[in-house]
DNA sequence: TTCTTATTCGGAACGGTTATCAAATGTTAG
DNA sequence: CTAACATTTGATAACCGTTCCGAATAAGAA
């Protein structure tokens, strides 16, 4: 009774465009750059399809700030820094720290499925911008 | 030239109840005691002056997922397990790991102010309720 | 190729949050 | 105490990312 899932043109794009790039990018880039495939691709067919391809474990869906998501073509489980000047989200290359899951359910007494690290403060390329304002 | 900020009733009603909850209110919630207490408050006040208190240092924003903030009437940094089951945020007593940011910085070559961590699973209180649905 | 049905487009709707602004309230100087 | 000024409020409209809808299209099975 699953509903079958078909590999659109549309669905196909977007995962490329967001494979391709190692930006973090939010959902209204991925309709820019898919747009120059597909001109007449519409927004809620990227969100929709973004949505799908999640599920489907082919991507991530990143929510910092309140305010917007951006997508990660690598679904594998990854630490991510945000630099708090440029808004940059750049991929943290440490390991797994599963041992902060045993931590915490001792503190919790229950299981822990999983955790989401990220941190924050000024990326090299603004650093070396300078501190000008 | 700073512009001075005035204790309101409304202010300090709001602080109040975030205060007085452990279970990390979003705004409507906030909106909803508050108003047992002054019931012409407005939301937009609330909202208003919860950033204003988060500003002030005297409570956080917690964003989870992308839709909705919750508040935290602790400004002290913390970490939080979020419920996958019934959506509780509760807080997590262990002590903040400095030490990741080492690890980050490092890997980053940059200097790391601070991270955020946060657990999920299911919570005790789901647990027991048993895998009905 | 035909048929079924998931998917698309385009736009309207939605929901949380922010902005606007006149009226109200608190503050300060005289 | 009063007048003059500054901040905050309440009500509502605007905002913006995301989701939903219905008619038209196209993917994939037979």
């Amino acid at each position: 009774m699953t509903k079958a899932t078909r590999m659109t043109k549309q669905k196909r794009v977007i995962l490329d465009v967001l494979k391709s790039t190692k930006s973090h990018p939010p959902a209204d880039w991925i309709y820019m750059q898919a747009r120059k495939e597909l001109p007449n691709l519409s927004l809620g067919t990227v969100y929709r399809n973004l949505n799908i391809l999640k599920d489907m474990g082919e991507i991530l869906e990143l929510n910092y700030g309140s305010t917007l998501s951006r997508y990660d073509g690598n679904p594998q489980e990854h630490y991510h820094f945000v630099c708090e000047k440029c808004g940059a989200v750049l991929d943290v290359d440490i390991p797994i720290q599963k041992e902060l899951d045993m931590l915490a359910a001792q503190a919790l007494e229950t299981e822990i499925k999983h955790h989401r690290l990220e941190f924050y403060g000024t990326c090299r390329k603004c650093k070396a911008a300078g501190p000008q304002s």
